[in-house]
DNA sequence: TAAATGTTGTTATAACAATAACAACAAGTG
DNA sequence: CACTTGTTGTTATTGTTATAACAACATTTA
């Protein structure tokens, strides 16, 4: 198989999970080198099966990638990337518009909204997920907003929304860094080296991540922050949240006495 | 599996194609309908098998689509569709990227544009993919464009790029029907029920679709134009060309005869 | 020219990989 | 004790990949 210094494996992958198979992403691209050519020459140039060229181009017919020549031998020629991927990400589009209109209906009859029974702490994973989540969070709360945060976790999305709802109720926030200029009505605390006192040795860790409290009602904790080991808690219950509040007290009152 | 009544099975495949797997779809959209549940509740709404749930949740918390509660039992929450379907999408979205771009590049480095050889005639089928042909077909002209149409070929689409080109290069269209105001640099013969001359009958069929001919350099004749059977042929090749001109002249000068 | 060789298109079979489906077991709970 | 939970392993199914075989036709060779 002869492709080119791109990585070949990573565009077959790409092709992949927009709905080709192997053979199919591969006479494709051998298509796209030349302006035309038969079975042989694709066998040639993508390295599949010749017998097996025949089958994936009736697949690609039917995809509307390719075309045909009925000449003898048969020639096949690709339509441009442009065409053929837009093509694909219209039919996927189709189908992810249905599935969210479905499951959208599903979703807004069952019985209760959020992440469920109060009682229960829910691990989040994923950095991505963590900051949607966080900034869901926020933007539901409705009388005060607590944050203790590592500068990784204030994002400039989440920043913008703490921002806008400062306008309207309370937000803390005591971070060990906050880059560029604290908007008028929130309150930050700058801590750079926080001694966190003995007695909370044991969440010691949590300073890695941030804790974010919500109207008193319910907390995210967030533990690790690296792409791969990313994970947050969440709790709406009365004792998680009562635990973490009274944490929260003590290094506010703490931070205020130290600076 | 106790489904609602929309189609469960659309939704399954639409979240196939979005790339969960079966069993992942089915777990997701159960998890849809209910604010947490463990996985033998899981096992019971959606079919699948309960010892099978472990796995494919595991899956569904890799993909970010749902969370996990380290009770006794455990218990699982799905995020919102909206979220979810973003997040697969967004992932589709990047892979799209990649293979449009890199194949772009492919794309330009190769001998020569178009569909191949001047000699070959090639298929395209699919009425979408023959629109498209057909409106940059119209595009690339730079002298002039004759068309026989049926209405059904002439889409907004192609209008509007006729109205366009027929600003500054010649562009007359013989169709049965016209809807709309004729733009004023066009041309347009319309013929309510053209009778083809007897020596043209074994071409009657053509009448059905359409015969494009740009610059006297190529042709697309569009033969079936059902949603299932749309198929055009177009080529480069003098000798096609050269009949298809013979023709449109033939059909031309006997509508202007007959008005 | 006939025979040998090569090419094309089609069909069938085998192998492989991923998913779906099922079975079994240990530990914990009521 | 029966039931539930979580885990692991095996089997069955399906779709894709890979290979083999063959007939018909085309080209080359002697």
């Amino acid at each position: 198989m002869k492709l080119p210094s791109e990585n070949p494996v990573r565009v077959t992958e790409c092709l992949k999970s927009l709905g080709l198979t192997k053979y199919e992403a591969r006479v494709y691209v051998a298509l796209l080198k030349v302006a035309s050519a038969t079975a042989s020459e694709i066998h040639e140039i993508s390295g599949v099966p010749r017998a097996s060229v025949y089958t994936v181009i009736d697949q690609l017919l039917d995809k509307g990638l390719v075309s045909v020549s009925q000449s003898a031998p048969k020639r096949f020629a690709a339509f441009s990337p442009e065409d053929a991927i837009t093509k694909l990400m219209d039919h996927i589009e189709m189908d992810a518009k249905y599935a969210r209109d479905t499951l959208s209906l599903i979703y807004r009859e069952r019985m209760r909204p959020g992440l469920g029974s109060e009682e229960l702490i829910w691990n989040i994973y994923g950095i991505e997920t963590i900051k949607k989540k966080l900034t869901d969070l926020i933007s539901s709360a409705k009388h005060r907003i607590r944050i203790i945060a590592h500068p990784q976790i204030l994002s400039p999305d989440v920043k913008q929304k703490l921002t806008t709802m400062a306008d309207h109720l309370g937000v803390e926030i005591i971070t060990p860094q906050w880059t560029g200029e604290i908007p008028i009505k929130m309150n930050v605390y700058i801590i750079q080296h926080p001694e966190i006192p003995k007695e909370l040795d044991t969440a010691k860790e949590m300073m890695a991540g941030g804790v974010c409290i919500i109207d008193g009602r319910c907390v995210m904790v967030i533990v690790g922050v690296g792409e791969e080991d990313a994970v947050a808690l969440f709790s709406e219950s009365e004792g998680f949240v009562r635990f973490f509040v009274r944490y929260y007290t003590l290094i506010f009152d703490w931070a205020k006495k130290t600076g």
